[in-house]
DNA sequence: TGTACATCAGTGAACGCGCGTTCACTGATGTAC
DNA sequence: TGTACATCAGTGAACGCGCGTTCACTGATGTAC
């Protein structure tokens, strides 16, 4: 790639990360502004042209990019059950937390935009997640506790409770970073945790005593 | 109340009414403006201020009409359902559906904004869903499937877990409706109810098998 | 009941501001010879 | 390698527009006597 192209691809992608961090930073995208991200750059707002036509294509890109990081993520987490099958629902649900506050804002994005202002956006998400859905649905075939379930369907229908639910921790989990602070913080985080486990528990619980047959 | 009272009281009402259209009808709150708000009303922008300070205290009076709403909703399922409780999970779904179909707007609003922009509405908004929560808890404890768990931390999970899957639920809903006409649509639907239908089956043959002590 | 004054929901003009978008430009980088 | 021209990311001025908010106003309704 010829120095040109570089500097220009360094710009987009300097665009692109603004406006995540700017539409993750306690607003939405659809409140955000072409040039605050320009401005944000370091660019004049009319450079954003020689980039994208217009916001609706950068949010496109951003969706795909978001979603990427997510899928990275969620297969990591995949991956490290399947092989460590003993592994202990807490162990998991930390190191899950841990993924979402090393990098909220990927998470944010995906959750606020899914139900958000643009509807092009809107579709773009549904799209991603419905991927993330069958990902998620093929590492879990691989899993001991799920062997009994072979009806595609029926691992997608898991699956799906899973990604949704995930979602609403992720986000409830930032909201308590958000809220408290100190001891108060790591009371509050325990004591979520514990419902997550609940949750999950309940849910494999569920899956434990599935009759593949039946249903 | 006079006249003038009954009068404002019906302006006021009219732009809240006009607030949660606007901000359902494919954009966000935090997108709409307080001149198109007063201009679907029949407003000058100015008397806006007769009835809210800005655009924060309407939302937050918004969240508390749209949350009443809702909380009516699902309680009328939850009584329909303690009181009939051989009613198949499809029943009761279907219902479910109906609701949502018959007043989308009060989910949209509710989802949409839960993770959208303005900071004082957010926190309003989980306020009123942890009521929700609450309150489907309490409903839950008197179902005959449940009578086994009576700790009050595990119906709060239970419900928790309905809850947000039910947020999910009625937005794809939408999606569907939104995105499928004629005989597609149905498809799409029904399949989507069977989905859902294999959810509800999914967590309460979790339930069923829940033993509440060694949780 | 009638009158004189008070209240106050709604009006309309005016403001300064940030927005998206257009356009002609500049000057560094790329290319052809 | 050096030169002459082409490309194109970034610039800066300018535009019209809808926004939130202020202010003094109007005229229907309410209240006191």
């Amino acid at each position: 790639m010829s120095i040109r192209d570089e500097r220009k691809q360094q710009s987009r992608q300097a665009l692109l990360d603004a406006a995540l961090a700017l539409s993750t930073s306690g607003r939405s995208f659809s409140s955000i502004s072409l040039r605050e991200i320009a401005r944000h750059v370091g660019l004049v707002p009319t450079a954003f042209y020689r980039h994208f036509q217009d916001m609706n294509e950068l949010g496109l890109e951003l969706v795909d990019q978001v979603a990427m990081h997510l899928k990275g993520i969620l297969h990591q987490l995949g991956q490290a059950y399947i092989y460590q099958p003993n592994t202990k629902t807490q162990i998991s649900l930390d190191l899950f937390f841990q993924a979402v506050e090393h990098h909220p804002e990927p998470w944010v994005f995906m959750i606020a935009e899914r139900w958000g202002g643009s509807e092009v956006i809107r579709h773009a998400i549904t799209r991603e997640i419905t991927f993330l859905i069958e990902d998620l649905a093929n590492d879990l075939g691989q899993v001991e506790t799920v062997q009994h379930i072979r009806n595609l369907q029926d691992l997608q229908v898991l699956s799906n409770i899973l990604i949704n639910l995930s979602f609403t921790w992720a986000m409830t989990w930032m909201d308590i970073n958000r809220q408290y602070q100190g001891p108060e913080r790591s009371a509050q985080q325990n004591q979520f945790k514990l419902q997550t486990i609940t949750q999950v528990h309940l849910i494999f619980r569920g899956i434990s005593n599935w009759d593949p047959v039946k249903q």
